[in-house]
DNA sequence: CTGAAACTGAACTGATCAGTTTACAACAAG
DNA sequence: CTTGTTGTAAACTGATCAGTTCAGTTTCAG
């Protein structure tokens, strides 16, 4: 009935989306053949076109697939022991690792390039991945632990300024080739910067404490 | 001897880059076919050929001149007889309306989805675009006038901060198709944001007045 | 061992596209 | 009017690629 039930099927799967996956962030979705996809992936075009009814509908797949596995997300939130501030920390680091990775910059590459041509990746990569993040950011914004040290009428909005401030110029430039590497110091003043200017706003001023 | 020397000629150069700028746009560069391109600049294909060696030059240059076009911004920041805090305010709504922009948007992305197949493009973009602006709005606040009220060590960083905090997740929902024609009272929303969370962190804090 | 389902390899279709070529026309300057 | 430059139209080359087809092979459950 949903557009799943027409997709999958047999014994080669696996080995189907990991070629897939691995050509796709190599080429972009326009550059990946599937011919080479299905030799990357050890398969004949025959059994990928099996699967799938087309190109794009194996491009979406791939990114579901991979939206899912990055809700390693969760594990972060569960986390116990940390000051707030320490775990805002945490959260940006991850974040900002996160943007900077192969993955992270190929996966946004690929979901930008064809977002305008092909509207349910885009929306696809929004709900999964932005929203996702956004939504757990300003949960913990909004419990009880977070709410004793910061003061935020809209959880939503700091945490995509959150979010934001951890993005920095630093993301366009490996985004458009201009660094390659990233130093780790580097990537820690952003951390600290963006946590800094976080609280500077959202800290609740210190009055009434009782 | 430079790069350019190779490329121009002759009578009908604009329109080429009128057709081309409208069809890049459209379709993305791959999208884009050449023949199509000629069709809308009311050109040959053999003419358009005679001004440029091949596609990707033809792109880079409607991407320079374009990014030379947007230098407009300078009318901005010789803007007189605002406060520190208006011209914040100012910045953030042109950045903004920038990001939303139809032009904004394609050129965006365009520019990631080719990053990595085709340099030169990415740096072009990221010098013109990006950087252009973070050095601007970097000088603005390293001026007498904004230290008086802003007190900033690094002002590439804070500049940088500023820019994020206008890319908002309202930026991305337009990226991705998830929303269409944002509302300029979200707008305003978002810029009224981002300067107070600039504000907050780096607005000069009020000893020693004299 | 058997038979059906899954898979293969390779050829094929039909389409698109970058870039070239050629024979010809418009035009501008002297 | 002539001459050289600039542009045109259309056909062509050579290549790539999504998706199909099919005759034959592998796999595995029963």
């Amino acid at each position: 009935m949903n557009a799943e039930a027409q997709i999958k099927k047999g014994r080669k799967f696996d080995q189907v989306i990991a070629g897939a996956r691995a050509v796709f962030m190599r080429e972009g979705f326009e550059g990946a053949s599937v011919d080479e996809i299905a030799r990357d992936a050890g398969v004949s075009k025959a059994t990928l076109y099996s699967y799938f009814p087309d190109k794009q509908h194996l491009f979406l797949e791939v990114l579901k697939l991979e939206c899912d596995a990055q809700s390693e997300v969760e594990v972060l939130f569960e986390q116990t022991g940390l000051s707030v501030e320490e775990k805002l920390c945490v959260i940006c680091k991850k974040l900002i690792t996160f943007f900077l990775s192969d993955f992270g910059q190929d996966m946004f590459r690929v979901c930008v390039a064809e977002a305008k041509r092909f509207p349910e990746l885009g929306e696809t990569f929004y709900q999964s991945g932005p929203k996702h993040w956004g939504e757990k950011i300003a949960g913990f914004l909004s419990s009880d632990k977070a709410r004793a040290v910061l003061d935020i009428e809209d959880p939503f909005l700091a945490a995509d300024q959150l979010a934001q401030l951890c993005r920095t110029d630093l993301m366009l430039k490996v985004m458009f080739g201009i660094e390659k590497n990233p130093a780790e110091e580097e990537i820690d003043r952003i951390v600290d910067e963006a946590v800094r200017t976080f609280l500077a706003r959202y800290r609740r001023s210190p009055k009434a404490v009782g």
